[in-house]
DNA sequence: ATATTAAAAGACCAAAAGGTCTTTTAATAT
DNA sequence: ATATTAAAAGACCTTTTGGTCTTTTAATAT
């Protein structure tokens, strides 16, 4: 039995995104602050490092961040928190990535050759174009609100942990 | 004319891979061994830096670890350098990349999201799972020898700097 | 044998990413 | 007014990644 919590653990420490942790963990508490903001709240940074299970002061850092970038609001003091613009239109996740971590993910050759990018392509390049293109759509075709309605629509235990 | 020049150079610069730079320095230089190889020659560290726009002691810590890892063979003195073992079969780039930087560019959720790893799925780790597909699939096709042949037949001239 | 050549080993350094903590500022309730 | 609350600011620390350099070991040519 206490094998089989060894290997969870070890499968759960493998499972990591493309992307770093910062966006990885901005995504997460945008969609979480979007969320709540649905229901008529508005979560501090420690209601939102919790369920995200992310660190406190660090979620506060990121948080900040994307408040000084414009993608979110904030306020001081008692009843303060984290919340949307909601006059401003959606927020493709596609944004947030490219001001956190610019384009890596869905751009360039998978090589990584300079001279690729121009006219001539290596024959990677031209099998990881599609690759790049679907990425491209995801992100660009989800946002911070079309996830948090997502999630709304079924399960919410997804922002948690077991 | 100035202008483009710094242009073209900021634009070099963001052009990354989705791998990390021992990846795509250690992917690279097994090309170009193979390439040379195939032409009758065993590269050293200095030309497979050169060759592939890498710092020269950096390249050899690579190649090294290659070595140790089995997936290259190489000899000391004079007249020698790094080569392939002919009877072993292709090396697919997945091996490579597993064995540098693990799974992560092709495994698990696109959000991070632990419990998504189960049986329960967010949205976005749908829709990024063909994509995963895809990416397993071109590491998995592709093979260091694949890559060489591709190079040869054509330009030699993509892994060298224009 | 020995000089030369080139990889192996490993110490060391720098930058970036990830994370912590304290102090300051601005809200709000009393 | 002032106590309380919570974000903002920013100093600081740790780990990982990327990179440099020197010394050692093993080939080979003379």
């Amino acid at each position: 039995m206490i094998f089989f919590y060894i290997f969870e653990l070890i499968l759960i420490q493998e499972v990591k995104t493309m992307f770093n942790k910062e966006t990885e963990y901005a995504l997460r508490g945008l969609v979480y602050v979007q969320l709540q903001q649905t229901k008529g709240f508005k979560p501090g940074i420690i209601e939102i490092a919790k369920e995200i299970d992310a660190p406190v002061f660090y979620t506060g850092k990121i948080m900040q961040r994307l408040v000084k970038m414009g993608f979110l609001m904030s306020t001081k003091g008692k009843g303060g928190g984290f919340y949307f613009d909601l006059s401003k239109p959606d927020l493709p996740l596609k944004t947030v990535i490219r001001a956190i971590e610019g384009d890596k993910a869905y751009t360039g050759c998978g090589f990584g050759l300079k001279s690729c990018s121009d006219d001539q392509h290596c024959s990677l390049h031209e099998q990881y174009a599609p690759i790049r293109e679907s990425i491209n759509t995801l992100v660009s075709q989800n946002s911070v609100q079309s996830l948090a309605r997502d999630f709304k629509n079924g399960d919410d235990i997804l922002l948690k942990r077991g």
